[in-house]
DNA sequence: TGCATAAATGCAGGAATATGCATGTATAAC
DNA sequence: GTTATACATGCATATTCCTGCATTTATGCA
């Protein structure tokens, strides 16, 4: 019961299903989903990990890069339970769909994107180091 | 996408889930709610506004009581289907089994519940008004 | 070894939340 | 009317939560 309450404490900010948007639509790295939400760093750092922790993502390293994933596989069966019913509330939502599209135009970004997160990315198809 | 917030921060919050897992069961008053899961009045009033308020309830008097219920029919689909993810995951939990069997042993109390609540009521089946 | 970059985290201020206590409101019986 | 009962709510307090700022950590490259 705890796991339960403490997956919904996670659901209950618009900032989190936002970034949980965006990972349903694909795997992301924290620089990622700062630009394509228009959020500080340390506050997509934070919800990543919060995501993270009840346990809807997994984790992958890349170089310096954390890319974070819905962890479909090692879910609990209800948290997946709950977070379909989510997916399938954001699928009738104008923003959520905005934020998706934003995040497929962004593509994998370059170097500096953590500095200059909020400006178009000086080379926005710059391949990984 | 607000109403969904506001959803899941009701939903984030053991008392709450407790007592909506009562009303799973069945239509309930105030007092039945305070006494099977032992908390004070006003938190169960609270408690079951706020769940009224995002949704999940309806409402009916009938003379002093205010009997709350499961809005199947009333309900947002969204909210119907975290609802079921939310039943299904109370399914397999023995508190919540616990819970709603006491439930089951008040029934409808009789007079002075409000102030007795914790004691085992004068007559257990006593008549409403 | 030193520098640059991506991510994580300690801290602090402010906002939101939960809850007990006391009181207010509405209804029913007398 | 008065009284009793069930419920709702205002207030005060304690706690939790969110977030930005600054700093630290970890990795890769020259």
């Amino acid at each position: 019961m705890r796991d339960l309450v403490k997956a919904y404490k996670v659901l209950a900010d618009e900032s989190r299903l936002r970034v949980l948007n965006l990972l349903l639509e694909r795997e992301c790295c924290v620089c990622e989903v700062m630009q394509a939400l228009e959020i500080s760093q340390s506050k997509a750092s934070r919800i990543l990990s919060a995501l993270y922790d009840v346990g809807f993502l997994k984790l992958r390293r890349d170089g310096l890069w954390s890319l974070y994933s819905i962890d479909w596989e090692g879910m609990d069966s209800h948290l997946k339970d709950i977070l379909q019913a989510t997916r399938r509330a954001f699928e009738g939502n104008e923003q959520m769909a905005v934020n998706r599209e934003r995040l497929k135009a962004a593509e994998r970004v370059g170097p500096g994107c953590v500095n200059k997160a909020g400006q178009a990315p000086l080379s926005p198809k710059a391949p990984r180091p």
